[in-house]
DNA sequence: ACGCTATATGCGTATATGCGCATCTAGTGT
DNA sequence: ACACTAGATGCGCATATACGCATATAGCGT
């Protein structure tokens, strides 16, 4: 019983080394910060500059700049100089199915809680 | 052009509030501790003590037993008191389809990566 | 009751990271 | 050249959290 393997019905993912599990963890710390996933959001409406998206999230230029290079060294997000404009979008369409994804279990999580008050 | 919505292509999440964001945030971050993701990988062949984990793992006792604690509170892991031991399974299915799909999209990105070094 | 084992937890420390202020850089127009 | 705007970044602060040590709790055997 050496090393299981991932995956609860025979799925047969990577064979878990450090350097995968390090990959996967940060994908998931890029992912776990409240403005990010704002930021990720409005994007998916469409590309947005630095100021755009300043203004539909409500942070500050500063700290929109500095989400933006985090998702952007991720690969999350690619950019584009437009003149005096970066202009920011969406380069993993996987983000999209990951958000879903978390989406759907926390509200069939959240019900069952209910269920257990309200039975 | 007031808050877009998820998803790329039509997909119709959740109209993004700041409770559903906080709580996809913290799904996020409890996934992205590397310790965690290896105790959620030892999980997947099957429920396991803490002391087997401990061992699987080659973290501390105090260590793995906080990170269940978390993965327990987040409703990722369930537990099950038996006898002296402190049985631990995962709960949540979606969370193998997660890593999957975090796996997949990094093993994409880093393969577009080498691409890019060797033309 | 006593000791042993398996887990959980209070406390302190080290590190990471989000945030804002001020400033720097770069492109644009006058 | 100068001023203006968009964005990036150095620095410092505040907070969160991972980790280990020691200890507490709880079930089991003698």
């Amino acid at each position: 019983m050496s090393t299981p393997d991932f995956s609860p019905a025979g799925v047969k993912p990577a064979p878990l080394n450090e350097a995968a599990i390090a990959l996967v963890a940060r994908r998931f710390a890029v992912l776990s910060e409240p403005m990010r996933l704002r930021l990720i959001h409005a994007l998916f409406a469409g590309e947005r500059s630095v100021n755009e998206l300043v203004d539909l999230t409500g942070g500050t230029q500063t700290n929109i700049s500095r989400h933006l290079q985090t998702l952007a060294q991720a690969g999350i997000v690619g950019r584009r100089k437009e003149g005096l404009q970066t202009i920011y979008a969406i380069t993993d369409p996987s983000i999209g199915q990951l958000c879903e994804l978390v989406c759907g279990c926390l509200k069939q999580q959240l019900s069952s809680q209910v269920d257990a008050l309200a039975p």
